[in-house]
DNA sequence: TGTTTGTTTGCGTCATTATGCAAGTATTGC
DNA sequence: GCAATACTTGCATAATGACGCAAACAAACA
């Protein structure tokens, strides 16, 4: 497969928020779904720690689930942002994507905190405009 | 349902990283798994636009699936950390737990940082012994 | 060309999850 | 106590997802 890895960060914009800041554009299932599996975690968490790109073969040894589905779980992961791939001779190397995904989790961040109230009040400004 | 809320932050630490960051600690599946989901993370987003505590009628008005799969939804969201849960009389409250959000998915992204290799070299150090 | 190696894909199975409806519980007001 | 309101729970169904096995594919090598 010739794996088109989306160009932007994980979290792919998608439509803006109706009164506040760009909530929704971060807010991407499909991103968090790539972290939803313990399985896929551990993949990711063993490519993160090697530092480098990472072949199929290679990340298999560290779980104990079948060769096919390590492949699955890293083509899912590349999917959705998470991992970058690249292929060389016959084997296929998979790194993660760290600056994309930094970049996603402080957006987050950043935007969840533009909703937040002031600190300590709790009472909040809705409108009625946004739900 | 008493809910009672982990009182640590979404991703409740597991455990210690063998050659690098926390970063385990901080990739919870079942964090992940609260936003996995189209329909909660639309409740997620409407909550915390609002910025103030919504009850389960009023955030099942945004969106188009049945009550009570609101009222399921966001009791996971609660179990899972994200959201906090308050009753008042007969009304159920809940809120985004923005502080913790947030700090969760900045720790995450600084753990990341952590075993990201220099930012322009792509070769790395890994010693055979995270993975 | 045939074989080995590294990875992907098809397919069937099992488990989990999302959903809606209806019935249940809890709290308030009459 | 009784009815209304706000929400939760039980149950059945449909959809999705994870998994392993075997076969297919692709690149390198003999």
């Amino acid at each position: 497969m010739t794996q088109t890895n989306k160009q932007p960060p994980p979290a792919t914009p998608k439509q803006a928020a109706a009164c506040c800041g760009p909530i929704d554009q971060w807010l991407d299932p499909e991103f968090f779904k790539a972290f939803s599996d313990p399985t896929r975690v551990s993949l990711v968490a063993c490519i993160a720690k090697c530092g480098r790109g990472c072949s199929v073969g290679e990340v298999a040894e560290c779980c104990s689930v079948d060769f096919s589905v390590v492949s699955r779980h890293l083509a899912l992961l590349a999917r959705s942002g998470v991992l970058e791939a690249r292929k060389e001779g016959r084997t296929m190397y998979y790194r993660v994507r760290y600056a994309e995904l930094c970049r996603s989790l402080r957006s987050l961040a950043d935007a969840l905190e533009e909703c937040c109230p002031a600190p300590d009040s709790q009472k909040g400004t809705c409108n009625g405009a946004c739900c």
